[in-house]
DNA sequence: ACCTGAACACCGTTCAAGT
DNA sequence: ACCTGAACACCGTTCAAGT
């Protein structure tokens, strides 16, 4: 369990270093020749920590999963269904015009590193808006279908924002906009 | 008008190769050094052609373009704006469980040459839809908020069946979601 | 007018050789 | 144990030189 401090530093600056890079500029940025120039170290010392530039890309998206974990977390504490839903449409309506990372990381779910983790987060939300779904007094198979039309919206959404500008209205009709998505995603859940 | 017949062709050569390039694999597959190996031809010769790789890109979208162009124009006969809503939302929706090239377009939206022509098409969908809502009886400003939900949810479906597959149900359950989404869309139109 | 071939600047990956 | 440096196979782009 201790360490010889070398070693187990180095490793760990590459994933630092990585996180930084997918930061800057996604998961494109996320490559040896530009990570080891960050570093003033060169690619045949990457290859010493990993395996290839895979691995990197692994590690440096699992904290991103971390992150993602917390929110969840969160609106669990919330024990009413519907409340719970109504709080995460609040949510993620009110990211959709600021997220970047997250298109990216679909951008680059030709990746097997990147689907990943993707598959692992999208079916950890999906999930747990399934089961609020049904809490709240759906069918398994409606629920089911409801988070799926639901996280659908949602990413749809961001993507539109990210690729296509302007069509996601900014501004003063941005409120009204978020409103009547959230009245639009409500229709999913089921009258007490 | 008339022409000297090697130089037009030989234009029209590379686009028909990209072509075929791009939809065997995606825009990643327009690139321009196996793509003249495709057509036995150098890279040097490419550029006499074309100006860069973005040319060659740009001309491939050109046809994409124009397919798309075709579904619009059939819908358009429909005189009754809410059969055309639903007739549109019944095209969209059973294509979601083959498309593939559409996400693919989405993912590289990042490269100008793509972004151009995405923008185009998309917002042409949704000046479309938008008009119809507008034509079915909502204000202006709904109808703009409804055909960029309408067009969201589709391509988020189109973003989930293509990223997660399993997510969006298949099989004997496929018929049941489809007609659950159609639902949800049809929440956006206004009743007569 | 059209094309070849070599060069250059980027990638990822490998590996002998050094410390 | 850890790293360097050069090599190789891919990209896009340029350009002198050929026909």
């Amino acid at each position: 369990m201790s360490n010889g401090k070398r070693q187990a530093m180095s490793a760990a600056n590459w994933i630092r270093a990585g996180y930084d890079a997918f930061h800057d500029g996604g998961v494109d940025a996320i490559a040896v020749e530009r990570v080891a120039k960050r570093l003033s170290a060169t690619k045949g010392s990457f290859y010493w920590h990993f395996k290839d530039r895979e691995s990197l890309v692994r590690a440096v998206l699992e904290l991103w999963r971390a992150e993602t974990e917390e929110i969840i977390d969160q609106l669990a504490a919330i024990t009413e269904p519907r409340e719970r839903l109504l709080r995460l449409f609040e949510l993620v309506t009110s990211q959709i015009p600021t997220d970047r990372s997250e298109i990216d990381l679909l951008a680059r779910g030709d990746q097997p590193a990147v689907a990943a983790v993707l598959e692992d987060v999208s079916r950890r939300r999906i999930t747990f808006m399934s089961a609020a779904f049904r809490e709240a007094g759906l069918r398994p198979v409606d629920a089911d279908d409801a988070a799926v039309q639901a996280y659908a919206l949602w990413i749809g959404l961001l993507q539109l924002q990210v690729n296509l500008p302007g069509t996601v209205p900014a501004g003063k009709d941005r409120d009204r906009f978020l409103r009547s998505t959230r009245e639009l995603l409500g229709q999913l859940i089921p009258a007490p």
